[in-house]
DNA sequence: GACAGCATGTAAGGGGTTACATGATTCA
DNA sequence: TGAATCATGTAACCCCTTACATGCTGTC
């Protein structure tokens, strides 16, 4: 088998979870994998002609009375074959995730502690808006009236999204703390 | 001032931080910002002469003998402002990072519990790897002769991937065990 | 009639990695 | 003498974002 780039995959595994056209997987990229991963049209309409041509996905265009023309992808056997082999397949080494907030502390001696704490400040209401979102969706996918048959699997990488933030937060919370007490000893 | 990319201010940050050549920066990043941020040697040596022809660092070619010629850089004051600038200038939006495990996640009903129990467990291990390097280079800091003045600054961040790393590893745990009880109550 | 949402696509450019190319010094 | 480390750089390529271009349908 090729190796594909991750994208493919993404957009493979999209097509088993009720998703059938670009504009399909682009609204549920944004919404409930928005957390771990996202994808611009301009990956995803040409990587969909792709695996079609590679005999990943069949297509047909949908001429709907009443509705704007669109194309409905299916996946194919070939297609929940690679599907297969990239989710059993080992994990890459963990890749650094840049982190602009951490970068910025890096360098914060040359500021004046009140910019770095503003700066903590406003990472943790961040931090904490996105924990709200999480909260929101996760609410969403439990009240839903025939949940998705990938529902549980969706809870599971919520809870990985709230609790990486909620070390976030806390994280934010003591190193204020402390940069706090230390102008306060200085004065 | 010009918008410039991160990558400047992470190397121009970098001049204020001890390091003089592209080497110095490339083992610096690889070493202590490893967990937050990470650069290529491809980018490294066309942003220092970029940083130079902008007048934001100066250059000099060293050729002690018995030593490899090499460029020392060095900033300048106005590379120094438009560091502070960049450094008060207000946090960009949280930007998702992809993560493999959780995209595989997403999509593990179509795999047996065992590939997705044994996915997670090498996360966890990955994870406790990366917690233990973290560990390593916190001790090594801490028992340095005479620290670097941006020291604590480096321990905060050191403590960020501490807490981020413990969290997915907890995550993993209860992860793995919610997998297996069901696992059981099937069979 | 205007705006929101549905729907598909392309082109330019930015940012980054990888592989390659080169060469000096140090130490076993 | 060979390997490791120090040291600098380039070119091809990949991935992705952004901005643009287009057009339909439903509703206020």
């Amino acid at each position: 088998m090729t190796r594909r780039n991750e994208t493919a995959y993404a957009i493979l595994g999209l097509l088993t979870a009720g998703c059938s056209s670009g504009y399909d997987i682009k609204r549920m990229i944004d919404t409930s994998l928005n957390h771990f991963w996202k994808i611009s049209y301009g990956q995803i309409y040409p990587m969909l002609t792709k695996l079609h041509e590679e005999g990943l996905a069949d297509v047909t265009e949908q001429h709907e009375p009443g509705k704007t023309a669109r194309k409905e992808y299916t996946i194919t056997e070939k297609g929940k074959a690679a599907l297969t082999e990239w989710l059993e397949s080992p994990l890459e080494g963990l890749s650094a995730e840049k982190n602009e907030v951490l970068l910025k502390l890096f360098f914060s001696r040359h500021q004046n502690r009140e910019t770095t704490i503003k700066l903590l400040h406003d990472y943790k209401d961040q931090l904490t808006a996105r924990h709200k979102t999480y909260e929101t969706i996760e609410a969403g996918i439990r009240n839903e009236a025939c949940p998705s048959p990938d529902a549980r699997y969706w809870l599971m990488t919520l809870d990985f999204g709230k609790r990486r933030t909620e070390a976030g937060i806390s994280w934010c919370t003591d190193t204020i703390e402390q940069l706090t007490r230390e102008e306060e000893a200085r004065s």
